[in-house]
RNA sequence: GCGCUCGUAGCUCAGCUGGAUAGAGUACUCGGCUACGAACCGAGUGGUCGGGAGUUCGAAUCUCUCCGAGCGCACCA
């Protein structure tokens, strides 16, 4: 027998059935799976949601349902139980032969066309090179590519891509903070100020330049500090005015310190992601914005459709107009524009790249911020719905009862690196979707870190390399097993397996839809835990050839989903461990 | 003060668009390897789904309200 989903199967059958039992009746045909065995493999509750246009008891319309359901030979019988669900218990040959099915799609099992080919970036990570990579952006991290992986899976063009913000004051600091560790090489010595960034890396980056220029550029500690104001009385002043005199100073050799500082993080981070199975399509520049004039554009599209106001010797978007709090500024009355109006520039020229979808995936912090741009977008003729949000809250680390908190500006963190290197790459990626997006993470290092069997990364990943290990001590060409008489599967631990390996294709789509990964996540635990409970209860390497054949078909299709599974989420499928 | 997110077993958390007796891991108490790896499996203990009200055949899920927690309310990014 040819496999076809049994809930699209049913769900045919019952729309002709409703149709005759209420031809005016608009009711959804929903098919669940019960929760308990005793309730059949899939359960209708139309007759329920019939029952009060039709005036009639919920278990009279169900009756009516069933004798108006058309024959399957699929359907083994359908009951009527409790306040009026309609029961339906399949033969087991229909869930028997989704095993040859599974077999025949491989890589593609689970695969759905959910996203009709539609466009749908990504932007996701986007963190300030002004530093390592910490294991706050693992998460945004970890989640964006696990989300970019489902929606793919699920039949959506998918193009991820990374915000470079490589035009700010942020950036300015960093360049600044590596000159003064540069100059103290040199000795030459500017008090370091306590804002600025204070990471031993930007002692390695002027170390950097040291060695490969030298003196070049030294300059004299009395002009760096010249007619800066004092540090404790106004930081930020302290901080910008240094900065003004480097910029002087240097002159254009400032560029190459600031270039060289950004391409040193860009490169790093490039790097620390690629390793964490984190890649991208596109790294989009902020300053490209500012360099092609998008941002002039952008502005000026809102003060065509006048929403841009002067006050203060400022340029005002009226963002009060679209459910914001308060107007924000959009240029400020020194002629900079703002991170904001960059930003507006960025989305505004994500449609105009023709993506249908744009997902931006933000730290929770940033949660005020999405009226804003939402606004901004609507303000200039965009449709604002077309951009979607994904939050992800704080991951908090815990080590030994104890919370580490974290600091990029202090140089006080623990670097994603560091947490790849204790826990390894398929703990971290695994523990980081296990939350929903908006959960509160606790990232527990002595749980991730452990080697047993407490660790569920380690659960899944072993069922995978059980599998691998009985066919290997079989011996044969796992391509002969997609011939294997299937309706031999027969035990319980076997049809439980079954009933399990055929949720899959759903929950990849559930994922992809509710952009939550750790559905995943969870699906692959109780997958593993379907498999462990048949390893025990069944003997695979049987005297019976053809009982053999069918149960080494099962085990090579689970561990067919499990590495699907697995790939989504970025971890490794191990063949032993 | 206003806004966003959250509150489920001792602890960490699932619970899909409202469905039947609210689940898993962990901890605790028992039990299972001369079979393909015991990094595994089985049984038990453990709940006023933060409190209250509403919507309806039916609410952990939707609405309101109160309590509690985290985050945000810049001419920063």
């Amino acid at each position: 027998m040819n496999y076809i989903e049994p809930k699209t199967h049913l769900a045919e059958l019952f729309r002709q059935a409703v149709a005759q039992v209420a031809p005016d009746s608009a009711v959804a045909i929903e098919l669940d799976r019960p929760k308990q065995a005793s309730h059949g493999d899939y359960a209708c509750n139309a007759a329920m949601q019939l029952a009060r246009s039709l005036k009639k008891n919920p278990r009279e319309v169900a009756g009516q349902i069933i004798a108006a359901l058309p024959a399957s030979e699929r359907v083994e019988k359908v009951e009527i139980a409790g306040p009026g669900f309609i029961n339906v218990f399949l033969k087991p040959v229909a869930k028997q032969c989704l095993v040859g099915h599974v077999l025949a799609a491989g890589a593609d099992y689970g695969r759905s066309n959910t996203g009709r080919g539609e466009k749908v970036q990504i932007e996701f990570v986007s963190a300030n090179p002004t530093g390592p990579m910490h294991v706050g952006h693992g998460r945004g991290a970890a989640f964006g590519a696990s989300l970019a992986n489902c929606m793919a899976f699920a039949g959506f063009q998918v193009y991820r891509e990374y915000y470079v913000n490589d035009a700010g004051r942020q950036m300015d600091i960093l360049a600044l903070s590596t000159w003064l560790r540069y100059l103290e090489l040199n000795g030459e010595f500017v008090a370091f100020p306590g804002n600025a960034y204070q990471g031993d890396y930007v002692k390695m980056m002027a170390e950097g330049i040291f060695a490969l220029h030298g003196d070049r550029y030294k300059r004299a500690a009395v002009d760096v500090g010249a007619g800066v104001p004092a540090a404790a009385d106004a930081p930020d002043d302290h901080l910008d005015a240094l900065i003004a005199n480097a910029k002087r100073l240097l002159g254009p050799d400032y560029d190459y310190i600031h270039g060289y500082a950004l391409e040193e993080q860009l490169g790093d981070g490039r790097n620390d992601l690629t390793e964490f199975g984190v890649v991208f399509d596109h790294w989009f520049s902020e300053r490209t914005l500012h360099d092609a004039g998008l941002i002039d554009r952008a502005v000026a599209a809102l003060q065509k459709n006048g929403h841009i106001y002067e006050q203060d010797g400022a340029l005002w978007f009226r963002s009060t107009a679209f459910g914001d709090e308060k107007d924000r500024v959009v240029k400020r009355d020194n002629g900079i524009y703002t991170y904001f109006a960059a930003d507006i520039a960025y989305h505004l020229n994500k449609f105009e790249r023709g993506f249908d979808k744009v997902i931006d995936v933000w730290g929770a912090d940033h949660h005020g911020y999405i009226a804003r741009v939402k606004g901004a977008l609507q303000a200039a003729g965009a449709d604002p719905d077309r951009l979607i949000v994904a939050l992800v809250q704080f991951a908090v680390l815990w080590e030994g009862g104890q919370k580490k908190s974290m600091s990029t500006r202090s140089g006080q963190y623990v670097t994603l690196r560091e947490l790849r290197g204790e826990v390894g790459n398929d703990a971290c990626r695994f523990f980081y979707v296990l939350r929903k997006s908006d959960q509160h993470l606790d990232f527990d290092l002595d749980l991730a870190k452990s080697q047993s069997n407490e660790n569920p990364v380690y659960y899944i990943q072993y069922a995978h390399a059980r599998i691998s290990r009985v066919l290997q001590a079989w011996g044969g060409d796992v391509r002969d097993l997609a011939d294997a008489d299937v309706t031999r599967l027969e035990h319980v631990s076997e049809l439980a397996l079954l009933n399990r390996l055929a949720e899959f294709p759903e929950v990849c789509a559930s994922a992809s839809r509710e952009m939550a990964p750790h559905l995943v996540a969870y699906y692959l635990k109780e997958l593993a835990a379907d498999l462990h409970g048949l390893y025990v209860a069944c003997q695979f390497l049987v005297d019976d050839e053809a009982l053999k054949q069918a149960r080494l078909a099962l085990i090579h299709a689970t561990r067919l989903a499990l590495k699907n599974g697995l790939a989504l989420l970025g971890v490794s499928a191990p063949d032993q461990m």
